[in-house]
This record gives structure tokens, sequence and C-alpha cells, in this order.
DNA sequence: TTCGTATCTACAACCGTTGTAGATAAACAA
DNA sequence: TTGTTTATCTACAACGGTTGTAGATACGAA
């Protein structure tokens, strides 16, 4: 993603106006590397500017999306996550207990359909989702679910969040 | 899956009722390789038992998926998807354009975090969802997005479905 | 400063999913 | 078969994340 001041002048520059709501949320996501829902945006952004709404919210990280600076994922944790780094090629973890997300760098060059195994599907990317556990709730105590199932393939997370 | 019959011995084994809606649900289920939505599994349903309820066939869902016999998924279609193959390992191809969802039967055996960069998770499983278009979608016209991003971190399908 | 228009907030609607309550039917024993 | 217990059923409303609408507000170019 760019700094708040690129993004004000990208705005610009595509017809949108940039108002103080938006700077604000520019700046909450600036080098967050936590893949905040609109929610935890909102509330962040909230410190600063108190009156902003929630469809605000949503509203500017669409547009951020629409404009390739932010990427919206869906890793299965119940709601929308919003990803400000998209200059790097990564992948993601994702807590099965709290719903964590870390950014992977780690590039899979094998990652790639087997010829005559794509379905007739024109395939133009890939995406990793690895799930765990995070260190803190490896530590909070031990999950029921915590054995190690030597990277099977998987379901959602404990139904929901 | 097991089949229907099995099903019914499994329902009963673990102290579940077999009825009527269920073991119609099961029979939807059998040999469906389209990972279908519960609003899917109820239209088809609903074609041999008229009266049955949507609720029903999330709460039999549910049960199957708790019972490991189906796989819940969401692969960012804005809705929970269905998987009967739970044998074989395998990944999933998706449809950017109309969310059709295929199974992808390839081992990737060096999808592994490299060490040191598990950022303290204890990772359990990864699955891989491939973007791209279906052979339907790509001969029905042509996507603006339909360039090929060779493989790079992808975000979710344009916006829902 | 003025004006046109994009954006704002507030509010309600939307959609997938789940909780609740009373009616119904499966399962098992007699 | 009949009765009894108890899980499951349907209908309906609620829930939570997200989006549409309308009138008020403020950005930004002149």
């Amino acid at each position: 993603m760019k700094t708040p001041d690129e993004l004000t002048q990208l705005f610009r520059a595509t017809g949108r106006k940039v108002t103080a709501q938006r700077q604000c949320i520019f700046r909450v996501l600036q080098g967050d590397v936590t893949h905040p829902s609109a929610e935890a945006v909102f509330e962040a952004a909230r410190r600063d500017v108190e009156t902003i709404s929630l469809k605000t919210v949503y509203q500017t990280l669409n547009d951020l999306a629409e404009l390739g600076e932010i990427t919206s994922l869906d890793v299965g944790t119940g709601m929308t996550r919003f990803d400000p780094n998209v200059d790097d090629t990564h992948h993601h973890v994702v807590c099965r207990q709290c719903g964590k997300v870390r950014d992977v760098y780690a590039d899979f060059p094998d990652i790639r359909l087997p010829d005559g195994s794509d379905l007739g599907f024109q395939v133009g990317s890939a995406e990793i989702v690895f799930r765990g556990l995070c260190a803190e709730c490896v530590a909070a105590g031990t999950d029921p679910v915590a054995r190690d199932q030597t990277l099977a393939v998987s379901t959602n997370g404990p139904s929901g969040q």
C-alpha cells in the first residue's frame, strides 16, 4: 500500500475526494500487519475521528481494494479481512482458535496445476492458507483439536470466528 | 463421504435420529462434485421432500461436518460450500466469475512453511485455492480481468459471488 | 468565496445463518 | 402393535456482516 500522502494524491487523481475520514483510514492501515476486519479499522479510526461511520470505512476499504492498494481476503473467519500488503507475493497463516491472520513470505514455485488436472479452468492465481494455532493460543491452553494433522486438507475454523 | 445407508447407521450410532429429510440430504450429497451451498442442497432436497426447511438442511450439514463426513469450506463466494469428498487429499479451484468450485487432486509435498517463517504458529494444515475462469465462463465472453496473473497472490472474486 | 458534486452520517434493508418454541415422529421397550 | 421418551421437524424471528438510500455536509476547482 502507498503512503497516506500518496493515497491522497491517488484519490484526487481518480476523481475521488479526500476527506479527514479517509485520511484517517489511510493512517490506520499504514503498516498494519493484523489483516484487520472492517470493524477493526472502524474501531481504530474512531479513536481519531469520533463520528466516523462504519459505512464510510467499508466504502473506503472497497475503494482502496478497487485501486489495488489493499487486498480483501476471506480466510473463513466469518468476515472479510483487509491486507495493506500488496507489493510482495505472500500467503497467509490463520489461527483456528482466535482468527489471527499473518503474512507468510515464502515462494512456492511448485504450486501449479499438473497438466490435465485443470478441469478446463483458466487458472490465474493460487493462494495458500496455512491453519493452526498462534503462539498465544498455544500458550493459553490446550486446544482439543491441536493434534498435528500433518498438512492434510483442512476444514474451516471451529465454526465461525 | 459414506453411502446414505452407512450414514444412516452412523447417525443412529451417534444417538441421532434418522428422518426422511436427512436421508434425502444424504442422497443429494452422494456423488455431488459441485460443492453445493446450503441453499443449493435445500433446492435439490425440496424436489424430493417438498416441505423440508432450510434450517433442517443447515442442521444436517453441520452434523455431517461434525462427524467428518463432509467438509465445510469458505472460498470467498459469499456462502459456505460443502464438500462430500473427504477421503482424498485435495485442493480447490474456484471460478472468479460464476463461483463454481471443483476439486483438484494433486499433491503438493513442498507446501510447508520454511523454518523460522511460522511466526510462532503451530501449523496443522494447508489449503490451496486456485482462482481463474471455468470453461463455461471463458466461452461465455471475455472477462475484463482475465489477463494472466501468473500465480500471484490474488484477491477475492469480484466483490462477492 | 461560490458552486457543483462527491462523500458523509444515520438508518434501514439485505442475505446467509442460527436460536426458539411448539408440533411431530423416530426409536425402543412392553 | 402400542405407548413413551426424546430428538428432530417446521415456521418464524433474530443475528451479524455488509450494502442501499436520503438528506446534510464539505471538498476542490473556478
